[in-house]
DNA sequence: CGGCGGTCCTGTCAGC
DNA sequence: TGCTGACAGGACCGCC
């Protein structure tokens, strides 16, 4: 399922595919992802011209001339696949078809249909119910040392699941959590409110590295990711912890664990991450 | 109010 | 080979 880098990613190929181009035809293939689609979900949007698209935490944000935004979740197993001309038939798991203008098909396919899609307006964007209560932006002037220290403050939760708190910061999914916890030498068991300003200063550095890394190389590719554009990226061989039980750290030699925490499995090195 | 566990759904893989 | 159970990148909901 893909994480913020991977949306981001996504999002950019979009843009290059969808922005000024008209969405001539929706096609639903069932009556719900997550939730329901919207009763005027196909009428709102055949005929109208992509103005841009932007991405809000995990949500692609694609925003149409005339005044309506489409918001998608890929959740864990979403793609956005782009067909050059319109197919005879379809894939499993293929639930929405955009047909655009230019004669391509932009295909949403999410075999456990965690994502969702749904409509609202330019002007009720930022009060919607599923982005209202998001923090800030990880790679955003918002998302500082002080205030993920405000944050933390009085938490007696773990910090790897506090920093996966879309109230705390958005986008860091388990990957990017195990990774930049790895990153700033902080155990994923450490008690949030028990990390001190400096640690806070080099986890809001490693979160920003690990993710700026992760979009560069093209967000990471785990059995079903697939780039807008149809190529895959190629974080993974960079992960440091994630997946690498029983490996050795990378620094230290020292063998990387797995353990579970709030029903997710965290990878780390017991010798590097301190508590 | 914070924190945890359960839950949505399907696919894949390890182990027997 | 075939079955079974564990696990998977997210995030909401309800219960304590």
């Amino acid at each position: 399922m893909p994480e913020l880098p991977e949306v981001e990613t996504i999002c950019r190929g979009l843009d290059s595919l969808m922005t000024g181009h008209v969405i001539v035809q929706v096609e639903l293939f069932r009556p719900n992802l997550r939730i329901p689609f919207p009763p005027d979900f196909v009428e709102s949007l055949e005929g109208q011209r992509v103005a841009s698209i932007g991405r809000r935490a995990k949500y692609i944000l694609i925003t149409l001339e005339g005044g309506r935004v489409l918001i998608i979740h890929l959740g864990m197993s979403g793609k956005m696949v782009v067909y050059p001309a319109r197919r005879n038939r379809r894939e499993t798991h293929d639930h929405v078809v955009f047909m655009l203008d230019n004669g391509k098909e932009v295909v949403f396919n999410d075999a456990r249909r965690f994502g969702l899609m749904t409509l609202t307006t330019e002007a009720e964007l930022s009060s919607h119910p599923l982005l209202r209560l998001l923090g800030p932006e990880p790679l955003s002037d918002q998302f500082t040392a002080e205030s993920l220290c405000a944050a933390l403050k009085g938490r007696k939760s773990p910090i790897k699941t506090v920093i996966m708190d879309n109230s705390v910061v958005v986008g860091v999914g388990n990957i990017y959590a195990c990774e930049s916890l790895f990153d700033a030498k902080i155990s994923p068991l450490k008690l949030a409110g028990l990390v001190m300003p400096d640690e806070c200063g080099r986890l809001v550095c490693s979160i920003h590295k690990v993710l700026r890394a992760a979009i560069k190389a093209g967000g990471s590719t785990l059995k079903d990711y697939v780039q807008a554009k149809g190529d895959g990226g190629y974080f993974q061989h960079q992960f440091k912890v994630y997946g690498r039980e029983g490996a050795p750290c990378f620094t230290c030699h020292t063998p990387i664990i797995r353990i579970r925490q709030a029903g997710r499995s965290s990878f780390y090195c017991p010798n590097c991450q301190k508590e």
